[in-house]
DNA sequence: GAATGTTTACTGTTGT
DNA sequence: ACAACAGTAAACATTC
């Protein structure tokens, strides 16, 4: 998982554009140490799960929680998380030894790069919105709400985006239905693509999703190939699988389309009602209507089951968060996580601590992590 | 024409 | 070292 931050060193340049002082996603805790680096990512915010977390958060109008220090980062995720609620007060509205600009420093971390890969971000957004579904554009506001650094070079990551979408077999369009015109098709997660993120760590994939199809075709690795070339090849004789054009499936796209403006509906009209239930798999959509593409196995109805202690499992991070929306909406977010996390991608304390974001593009703000959940407590144990 | 979608090619990083 | 995964650029097609 620390790759998913190494990744992006050829990102710096931009950086540089942001950053009086070149600033990275360096762990707090340097893996030479034992320290699981995802504790390195932990902030104050990493209270996900732990309704504790919440009570003591600092308002932005408090201006505390700017920023951890190396001295408050915790050795460990557990000990994170043991150490509530001091956890608050200590991490979170201390701030000790940081010689900079505080407004400086915000920005620079607010505008730092995610770990999160571009198929972890369009999945992220898929799944959170309730119906399971989004356009390319939602896809785009989504990830550009909850993080600023893509709201930078938009033609950049947006490309790369669309590629991920076409590219990857887990990412399914669904066509409009015909009474609902409009730009471009809806994108879904494959229903047996639940398994992409082993442990719920949405910082690189365990393996590649691959749908049956395509799975049945030689890879590259069969052939001796080179990477990429005969995965193309492959995927052209699975494209149609991938676009989903049965009349059945155009069903599902209708409902999915229906159920998607209720979506917006709901969203226009604050669902903040705590009784969403909390389910942390709701049905996929197209398990529903075509349990058919729903397979035997390893991968259960509902599949889309990152591991719920996950610290990068968004399920993780939104489950508690139904409690709290209620008062989400009266904040702003960005800078209420920006006050209260340090930003994400602080030096100090490792990659960005998304803010939450208020609803829009048929994001379900309920399903959205709370203000400080991108990173809970628990640690990613797997190399991501 | 812009947005969306597909594909190829290449490079870098990570895992084994 | 090698394969797989990921990011980026770019050409091209399609759709609105």
């Amino acid at each position: 998982m620390l790759g998913a931050v190494k990744m992006e060193g050829h990102e710096h340049s931009d950086w540089s554009a942001y950053y009086a002082e070149p600033e990275c996603y360096t762990p707090a805790g340097n893996m030479s140490t034992g320290l699981n680096p995802v504790s390195a990512y932990m902030s104050c915010a990493s209270g996900v799960n732990v309704p504790y977390m919440h009570a003591g958060l600092g308002h932005p109008a408090s201006g505390t929680c700017t920023g951890m220090t190396p001295s408050a980062s915790p050795t460990s995720a557990h000990a994170l998380a043991a150490s509530y609620p001091s956890l608050n007060s200590s991490a979170c509205g201390q701030v000790t030894g940081r010689p900079r600009d505080p407004k400086a420093y915000r920005r620079s971390y607010t505008h730092a790069k995610p770990p999160y890969s571009y198929i972890s971000l369009i999945t992220m957004a898929i799944q959170q919105s309730s119906s399971k579904m989004l356009t390319l554009n939602e896809i785009y506001q989504w990830i550009m709400d909850l993080f600023p650094f893509y709201r930078q070079n938009q033609q950049r990551w947006q490309n790369s985006v669309r590629h991920s979408l076409s590219f990857n077999d887990c990412f399914l369009k669904v066509p409009r239905s015909p009474d609902k015109p409009g730009k471009g098709s809806f994108w879904t997660l494959h229903p047996e693509s639940g398994n992409m993120f082993e442990n719920g760590c949405y910082l690189r994939r365990q393996k590649r999703f691959k749908s049956e199809k395509s799975a049945d075709k030689p890879t590259e690795s069969d052939t001796g190939k080179k990477p990429n070339s005969d995965k193309e090849s492959s995927r052209l004789e699975t494209s149609p699988t991938k676009d989903m054009k049965s009349s059945d499936l155009k069903d599902a796209a209708i409902k999915a389309t229906q159920a998607h403006h209720q979506d917006h509906h709901l969203d226009e009209h604050h669902h903040h009602h705590h009784h969403h239930p909390p389910h942390p798999h709701p049905p996929h959509l197209l398990s529903q209507h075509h349990p058919g593409l729903v397979h035997d196995s390893h991968l259960k109805p509902g599949h889309h089951s990152y591991s719920f202690d996950h610290p990068f499992s968004i399920h993780s991070l939104m489950s508690s968060e139904q409690q709290h929306h209620n008062k989400l909406d009266m904040l702003k977010p960005y800078e209420h996580a920006m006050h209260c996390s340090g930003g994400y991608g602080s030096p100090m304390t490792g990659p960005p601590m998304p803010p939450m974001m208020s609803a829009r593009a048929g994001v379900e703000p309920s399903a959205l992590p709370s203000e400080y959940s991108y990173y809970p407590v628990s640690a990613c144990t797997n190399r991501a």
